[in-house]
DNA sequence: CTATTACCCTATCGGATTACTAGGTTAATG
DNA sequence: CATTAACCTAGTAATCCGATAGGGTAATAG
């Protein structure tokens, strides 16, 4: 399941990415247009600077801007950000590996080859899929 | 992520197929072998049961037994299941459809066709990988 | 300089879900 | 009838998540 969290961020960058020119925008400018409390963006939009997605500026006219060009922001990129591991078990976890309890050989768990390849079609959309790509 | 339910009903349904014959296999063993606590592994047969993957037998010599041949059950259908909805997000769900209570249009949505394509890849594996499948 | 604007940061909380346990009931076997 | 093993309901501890509270800090306008 995709948490708000991630759904939340990938639409504020694509509310960025589809301004004109480059200039901040506000917090509470997304919050509005996308309904989603103001408050709980504001860290998701932290996450995402502290990430080196967003560069912002404080004060009057301040806000949130894109870094890169949004054909540069891969969704791989994004979602390992907001979401933290693509694969659906932490075995077959390439990023954020954790062995499991129960498995005594992963090389012979059904599920473990089963999810690899669920990983890797998942990882294949998201590693060649731009937030530019979102907008058109 | 992947719920424990849906890894450990995975693994009592692989060690079912792998059985020679289609005697009944006794909760117990399956838990011991996959270091699975029974009790939980009870309740998890009981919805494969439910669902028409598995049939009974109680009393001495008694126990789960698949229905049907293991290349006839497939993966998506098992999932479904066990852990619900194949999609990242309800509102791309093909069985378990819920609206988003933002979006006040989904054709619009960035992250609706994202994850569109996500299902759509994982559901490719499911509809054609069987049970069968899992074991070689 | 001062007021305003808007990002920055930490802490906390209610609700939901999940993995699991407890404890007993029912049915089949020998 | 005693044993076995599935069936069923209820509850619980732990965890996570989305959201809120409440201020602090930096930049800008005038």
């Amino acid at each position: 399941m995709l948490s708000a969290k991630t759904k939340y961020g990938l639409k504020a960058l694509t509310y960025m990415a589809k301004q004109e020119n480059r200039s901040p925008v506000q917090i509470a400018a997304i919050a509005e247009s996308e309904n989603i409390s103001q408050k709980y963006l504001e860290s998701i939009l932290l996450t995402l600077r502290k990430a080196g997605f967003l560069g912002s500026k404080k004060g009057k006219g301040g806000g949130y801007y894109l870094l890169k060009d949004p054909k540069d922001i891969m969704m791989v990129e994004v979602m390992r950000v907001l979401e933290g591991p693509i694969a659906m078990v932490p075995c077959v976890s390439l990023n954020f590996y954790e062995k499991c309890d129960d498995c005594p050989d992963e090389t012979a768990c059904s599920v473990h080859k089963l999810m690899i390849e669920v990983r890797d079609s998942t990882l294949n959309i998201f590693n060649n899929k731009s937030l530019a790509d979102l907008i058109s």
